[in-house]
Formats: C-alpha cells, sequence, structure tokens
DNA sequence: GTGAAAGCGCTAACAG
DNA sequence: CTGTTAGCGCTTTCAC
C-alpha cells in the first residue's frame, strides 16, 4: 500500500496525495476530505525512506549517552522529548558505553542522514573534531562540552556549585576538606576542582592536591576515595563527591571506619538522584534542572536544524544546593 | 557526492561501485582496489535511504524500554549491542515512559520500515496486539513477555526463583514471610507471587493476601509496603521485595523503625544491582543474566528478521540467589 | 486546484 | 567481470 494505491482509489493523482499528506493549503476542501477518509480507512503510511530519499532529511535525532547505568539521564531525556515532540521530531537514544569506536559509530548516523541531527551527553573525540562535527551537522553537547570547542552548549555553572558548597562548609569551621572527583568527564571535574580550589584560596586555606581523590564514578571508586582521604595527616571533616553514586560509596566507606556521617564528618553529592533521600543518613546534593536541561538543549539543536550557520550558544542554567542528613550546616 | 560520482570518477558504471560496497565476489580485484581507494579517498558514504528504499530495509532494530530510571537494562543493552554487531546491525533505544501513546509511536517505526525489528521490556498492550504485532514484524519481548501472547520471548523463571528463595526462608524458621510486589509488570509480578504462595502453601504454611503489598517500584513504595506489613498483627521476618530499588526503600523504612535488618528481619530484593553490595546492610538478591539476556534476545530477533514466519520461542534462562548482609540464612 | 513527470541514491536483473 | 536500465515511494516544479 503506498502513495499510488492510494491515488487510484481516490481517482486523484500522487501529487495532490502527497500535498494532502503534507498540508499543502492549496487543495480543494472536498478532495483533501475524500483522501483523508480513504487514507484512514486502509491506514496508509507515508514510506519514511521514500520520502527522506526525496527531502534529504529524517526528522530524527540522535541522543547519545555515555551510558545507561546513570539514573541522572532519564529525567532530561524526558526534556529533550517534550520539545522534540513539538516540533515533529523523534529521538532516537544510542549508548557510546565511552568507547571511541562506538561514538564514531553512531556520529555516523549524522552523515549517513539517518538522523538530522544530535544531543551529545559526553564525547571523546577532541575538540578540533567537535568543532567541525558541529560546523556540518546540527551538534549540540549538554553537561559536559568539549573544552575549547565551538560548539552550542547546555551546562550548570559547576565551578560555583562547588565553590558555594566549599564555602559553606568554610563558613561552618571545615578546615580539612575533600574531594572526590572523577577521571573522565573532563569539562565538569576541572571546573568543578577549580570552585573547590578558588573558595579555600579565597578563605586563606591551603590547597593540597592530595585532597582531591580522582577515579571513575563506581560506588566503590567513592570508597577508594574515603580510604585515601582518611589517611593523610590532617583527615578531611568534610568531602565533596561530584557525583551521589560517589557520595553513596564514600558514606558507606565511612560508616565502615565507624564515623558518624553527618557529625563526625559531611559529605555530599551531586546530582540529586532520587537515591539521596532513601540512603542513611540522607544525602545532601547538588541539583541540576535536569528537565530543563534536556529542553534548552533541544532547543538549541533546533536553532541548528533550522539553519546550521546559526551562532553557536552557551548556556548556563541555575543548580540547587539540598542540605540533607549527610551534612551538618547551620 | 553520491554514487554517481564516484563512478565518473572511478571511471567505472554505478552498477560497479554498487558491487564494491556489497562485496559482491564478482568484480575484478584490480578494480575493487580502485573502487575502495576513490571511496576511501573521497571520504563516500552510500546514502541510506536511497539504499533502504531500494532494499526496503533499515538495518537497525529498535529497543523498546519503559525507562530509562532502571540500572536493570543497561547490561542487557550490552548483550543486544554484542550480537547485534555482529549481525550488521544497528540499535535504536526509545522510552515509552510506560504510556502506551509513546508505545504506539515507537512502534509505528516498524510499519514506516525505519527499523527491521523490535525487542521490548514492557508493553501496555494487550496480548492479541502483541500477537498481531509479532506475525506482521520481527518483534521479540524480553524479561516482561505479555501474557498469552503468541511471541518470542526470553525471561529467567521468576516463578522458581521465588519459590527458592521462600523456600529457604521457611528451612530457616520464618512462619511469616512477607512480599513487596509491583502492579505494573503483570508477567514477572504474577509468576513470582506464584511461587512465593505455592512455597508457603507446600510448606503448610498459611497463603494471606495482606503479606503481598503491591505499588510501583520507587524508593518509596518499598517503604510503604514496609510500613503496611508491619502492621500487621503477625509481622513477617522476612520480606521478599521484586526489585532492589524496592528492598532498599524496605530496608531504609525498617532502619527508621529501629530494625536491626540481616538480624531481626530478612530482606532480599531483585536484579542484583550494584548498589546491593554498597548499601548497608549489603542486600542479598536474585541475579538475572543480564547480558545473556540480551544476547538470546538478539539470537530470537535474528531468526524473525530472517525469517518471520520462524516459529516463535520461549527462552528460560537460570537466575541465581545471592546472599548479603541483609538476610540471615544459614 | 490538479496532474504529469523528473529525480532523490541506490540495487538488482539482464545483457553482454 | 562489467554496464545499462528500471524502479523502490515520495515531493516538487511546471503546466494547465
Amino acid at each position: 500500500m503506498n502513495i499510488k494505491d492510494i491515488a487510484k482509489i481516490c481517482g486523484t493523482s500522487v501529487a495532490t496525495i502527497s500535498r494532502v499528506i503534507n498540508n499543502d493549503p492549496k487543495v480543494a476542501d472536498s478532495t483533501r476530505k475524500k483522501v483523508l477518509a480513504i487514507i484512514k480507512e486502509t491506514g496508509f503510511v507515508p514510506n519514511s525512506a521514500g520520502r527522506n530519499l526525496r527531502t534529504q532529511k529524517s526528522n530524527k535525532i540522535l541522543v547519545l549517552l555515555p551510558t545507561m547505568a546513570n539514573q541522572f539521564y532519564s529525567r532530561i531525556l524526558q526534556g529533550i522529548e517534550s520539545k522534540a515532540e513539538e516540533a515533529g521530531y523523534n529521538i532516537l537514544v544510542a549508548v557510546t558505553n565511552l568507547d571511541e569506536a562506538q561514538e564514531l559509530k553512531y556520529l555516523e548516523m549524522l552523515r549517513m542522514k539517518h538522523v538530522d541531527g544530535c544531543i551529545s551527553f559526553f564525547n571523546t573525540l577532541n575538540s578540533e573534531k567537535i568543532t567541525e562535527l558541529a560546523k556540518n551537522y546540527p551538534f549540540v553537547q549538554c553537561c559536559e562540552p568539549s573544552i575549547g570547542a565551538d560548539v552550542s552548549s547546555v551546562v550548570v555553572d559547576n565551578k560555583q556549585a562547588i565553590y558555594d558548597v566549599c564555602n559553606e562548609f568554610i563558613k561552618n569551621g571545615h578546615k580539612n576538606i575533600g574531594m572526590i572527583s572523577g577521571d573522565y568527564y573532563k569539562f565538569s571535574e576541572e571546573k568543578r576542582e577549580k570552585g573547590y580550589k578558588e573558595a579555600l584560596i579565597e578563605n586563606g586555606l591551603d590547597f593540597n592536591q592530595d585532597y582531591i581523590q580522582k577515579g571513575f564514578y563506581r560506588y566503590k571508586d567513592g570508597s577508594n576515595g574515603v580510604k585515601a582521604l582518611m589517611k593523610l595527616k590532617e583527615a578531611p571533616t568534610a568531602i565533596i563527591c561530584v557525583s551521589d553514586s560517589l557520595a553513596i560509596g564514600a558514606i558507606s566507606e565511612l560508616k565502615n571506619m565507624g564515623k558518624t556521617v553527618g557529625k563526625d564528618i559531611s559529605v555530599i553529592g551531586f546530582d540529586n538522584t532520587s537515591i539521596t533521600s532513601h540512603f542513611s543518613p540522607t544525602i545532601s546534593s547538588i541539583a541540576q534542572p535536569r528537565y530543563d536541561l534536556g529542553q534548552e538543549a533541544f532547543n538549541l539543536l533546533h536553532d541548528k536544524l533550522q539553519n546550521n550557520e546559526s551562532s553557536n550558544k552557551k548556556i548556563i542554567l541555575p543548580y540547587r544546593v539540598v542540605h540533607r542528613e549527610s551534612t551538618n550546616i547551620k
């Protein structure tokens, strides 16, 4: 059942059917009604390969995720979806598992015109390649823009967030503050570490690289971080973690050590995922406006979809520090 | 840059280029080499809309997920990916958010030939519609087959898993065993509840529906379940949860109540996600062979991709009960 | 307001 | 082994 069959049944030309499908106003109302009725009756769906071939677009966008093992992305995806739907785009999600070959394979979908654009949440490609990519295809980065790349992006102010938290700790009398960071998401890690460092220095405290433990983002990386930090001569009394998973690992290790988290020592996470309020102690965290991040990311992409020569925008959205039992802040 | 341009540069016909692209053996080695060189040099990529239009297939499969907010799926996806790659298929993931309209929208991709087949992890559609769908398109269900639908599927033996666990509890002296189940994933819930019930009855214990609390799968549903269970005259001394998230909610609520989980009361979860070994107490759970589930799901789909008339298979994979601190089993 | 016809890029018969 | 050609299903000029 294709457009030709429908034309035959309707007794019109295929052009008319096509016009009806595409809401072309110059079709007689009577004709339109008849055609619409037949389409409905037959359950005809325009073949997209034909349409794509002709129009050179797919009305699909690709969302590229580094991993699925992170609660964090699900709400963002809903934000993207809400805007994409309005604009008539379908979403395809692909997972790179942090592997450059996989990433390239999926990015290839842009070149092959399988998708019209892409929102990426992490790239292993260097910034020159990202700049190049963004020049040629509608492409935006969310949460983790490549440092130095000329590309549209949306993020929260990672540096300021940690700066704020660190300042709060200091105001509350903490002199030795540790950080458990990562060694993968270069952008956010760099910003957050910078916020930490600046807060210390501005408050006249020493910055010591040993107080920043870096690893991956698994629970055990959090617990490893704690082990290293607690071995320091001046063990920290507060620990800032760059993700909730690290905070969980850190807290469970501290509990093993017999510490009462929230009293003996404060710990804060990042992302404010739902586990934070069900762990014990409940975990303080820095919330990102996930739905809005998704919506803004799509808006940026939409600009590019209309005209890929449009200038690149860098959008910064607000964060929110949420204190729970794991931090003792007045 | 299309196949015609390449043909011109190579001084051959488009047919030869097409043959080279598609590894047709009847091309002279010298010709092949020349063409390959030019393709590489120019960075030519065959246009997939053209190819899809012509071949009536897309070499893409759709993976339909109810939600992304679940660690459980990430490893399964890797299993699917590994097999799909071998077979030359790309994977697209879509999330329905448990909404039938969304589900239909994505399933539409089958009709529109955007994808050649689909692996679905949850369907709100009734089983007649699923049967119909599977008759017309390569379609398989993983983990949550529609009850009564004629469709290929792969699952673990949900009933036996819970039956085993429940039996163990009974052998260890537990007389009042509670269950926190869900009210959404009909298939697995029904099986697991049946396993629970049978174990009780076979051991001469009373089955009482009040001991099964049903809700959704959020942490708070676990804690709500516990609240209800602990109000019963004969409060349970062991609780079986149908997911790790429910177990987490349950345990944190029990801790609030002053109970020592693993001593005063045993709790077990399902899926063996990584949080289980980082919670305190560490959480016992039932492990599903997630990677294998993914691989088998793709194998089933592959059969259908080759010939959609091939008979529907129901595959059952083994589970594994993992005891940690939250259960006290000798 | 409608139709005829070209052509998007590719593959697969068929002929040689 | 290679080329010619038809046509996949659709949109879009260009006529009328």
